[in-house]
DNA sequence: CGAGATTTGGCATAAATCACCTGTTTGAAA
DNA sequence: TTTCAAACAGGTGATTTATGCCAAATCTCG
């Protein structure tokens, strides 16, 4: 909703490139000097533009190898008080994503843990001690092509 | 693979609430001095741990109302150069994240775009044009519940 | 064209980064 | 257990960066 002009869209294509970039760098790259870069970057975030700023970690280095996509079929009288449903499934920490989607399922979760043994963990122990999953379908990720891409930002 | 011992983990978890924080700030919050815990935020750099620092913007604010899950299956000689398929996804900026995965299909990919008519241009003059590309099912996402949550990392 | 509002750029100061150095801890082998 | 070497934590200071302030430039309406 805020309007954003070249600048804006410059600041943010800079920041998802490196978002540790100094501001002196962003500024130059955008053609401004380091002061009103600052400011429309603090602009940004005090208008939610900008949620935050993460690091992106390798999975694979830290342990945690397996990435699974759930499907989530919850039964009828629980797509009524939907908001339960979501606020249990954002408590788990283990789902890094989800999204409540068309098609043939309610939801679908992005679930990243260390092995096999740690995803069954997770199915028994928590998913389907949730009130309300009806049904669940695991596709597992063979291989990353892509994560965290830079989004295709509308240009203005 | 890199041992990662617990100040190694307290530093991710920093940076993964706020990747702008100041190495003095993450020094405070992992209880070591500014000197060593730069290194270390250095090392983990180097090593791969930590591919880079993104910033994670509000897609409805920037104008991208769309987010689809698409269910790719490719045809079966276009599964043997797999390599290739690889290569086209990603050079697609519409596709923010991309996995080979087992199950019905054969890549899911997540599509982010405007609305129906962006979407609508990306299969028809991109997606759908790529060879080997032999079927495609669209799942709208119709809620957010949570997106690029922080990874659950496995403690030492 | 002109008044008002907004934004930019430069400056000064406080804070952070980062290379270098020193002292301590750790770990392996005798 | 002792010894030695390698790795690591912590301190210091020069350089760079962040950020508030203010005058000048730019934009926007009437």
């Amino acid at each position: 909703m805020p309007n954003l002009d070249k600048f804006d869209i410059g600041i943010l294509e800079a920041l998802q490139e490196d978002a540790r970039a100094t501001n002196v760098e962003i500024a130059e790259r955008v053609n401004l000097s380091p002061s009103p870069c600052l400011r429309r970057i603090r602009n940004l975030e005090k208008s939610g533009v900008i949620r935050g700023y993460r690091v992106d970690i390798d999975r694979k280095e830290v342990g945690l190898g397996l990435t699974v996509f759930v499907e989530i079929k919850v039964g009828q009288h629980s797509r009524e008080n939907a908001e339960a449903q979501h606020t249990a499934l954002l408590a788990l920490p283990e789902i890094t994503a989800c999204f409540m989607i068309s098609g043939t399922a309610d939801f679908l979760a992005e679930v990243v843990v260390e092995d096999l043994s740690a995803y069954e963990r997770f199915l028994t122990e928590k998913l389907l001690m949730l009130p309300g999953v009806a049904d669940i379908r695991s596709n597992f990720a063979i291989r990353a092509v892509k994560t965290g891409a830079p989004l295709k930002l509308p240009q203005r």
